[in-house]
DNA sequence: CGAGATTACTCTAGTGCCCAACCAATGACA
DNA sequence: TGTCATTGGTTGGGCACTAGAGTAATCTCG
């Protein structure tokens, strides 16, 4: 029985039949679909840890953005501009966070206008416990080494000044 | 009037106030935002230089890959696992496909569950032309250095490496 | 002060993808 | 050869997020 023929990593087959057919930016399609590979196992791992907790990743992050943030108080807005995310997503996740009890709706002291997400104790307690299982998880990067880590963020960082996601 | 206070990288801002209050693992919790972030707006540019062609960028991945193999023909279940999609998602793309006459369903040769797709003279015609606006547009990656790209190939080789995305 | 632009949030509708259940065909093996 | 697990594909339902329009409050500037 003939050794099983090694299957190549997606990314490079890719590549290779990118270059043959002479199609353009061979490298730079083989980095993005790397990008789109790399998200999505990470992502995979990531989701996984907060599965149990009943909470999406936008969720958690929008939790985590919350804790980190004075008085556990965020306007709306700043949450979808800071995530990245449409306002609608926000004030869909807020309705279910009040159902919760993870956070209250308050209204800010000046601006009429606007409302303030608030962490709840219960909301901090559970944002508390997903990130020990999501850490634990390494956030879906488990396996790299703290240089890898490091190396990682530098070149995402270049794909963020580039595409005008860094300030300045 | 002060010089307005310079907006600081939502990644570092995060890492900070992460190390503040010692959560765990704040390097990789800033690589996975870096990661999030730069797969947005990636995603951003690449699907945008889709939309006038009225295929999201699965779709795209789908078409490529049948332009790219044998005939322009691949199983469903194959391009089910080679691109990380549910079959599900599968199925109803080659749906559409179908009715916009860009693929066409054939039975396989000998095995008669499975079936094909097939690439059509229309549906190479858009994936040729969809590729040189995604081209135009650095696949996502537009204002990266050719050094830049390969540096972050390999970063996020090392990420699908930890992650078993790689095969070995 | 007052008209028009802007900002903040919400609602309804829609897209993209996944999950679970299902049937048909195939393969493994006693 | 017959049974059972596996593989391949489809279907209906559901979730996460976005799109576009609508209302209310605020800001800008003549």
């Amino acid at each position: 029985m003939p050794p099983r023929e090694p299957e190549p990593d997606p990314v490079e087959w890719v590549r290779e039949r990118w270059e043959e057919q002479g199609l353009p930016e061979a490298g730079r399609f083989a980095a993005a679909a790397s990008l789109m590979r790399a998200h999505a196992v990470a992502i995979q791992g990531f989701e996984a840890a907060l599965r149990p907790h009943g909470i999406s990743r936008t969720a958690y992050l929008v939790l985590v953005t919350l804790q980190l943030s004075p008085g556990g108080a965020r306007r709306l807005s700043y949450l979808s501009r800071y995530l990245m995310v449409h306002q609608t997503t926000i004030t869909q996740l807020v309705d279910q966070f009040e159902q919760r009890g993870l956070v209250t709706r308050q209204p800010h002291p000046t601006d009429r206008r606007t409302t303030l997400a608030v962490l709840t104790k219960d909301g901090r307690a559970l944002v508390k416990r997903a990130t020990k299982d999501a850490a634990a998880a390494g956030f879906g990067l488990d396996g790299l080494s703290d240089d890898e880590v490091s190396a990682l963020t530098g070149s995402l960082r270049d794909v963020r000044r580039a595409t005008g996601d860094l300030p300045e």
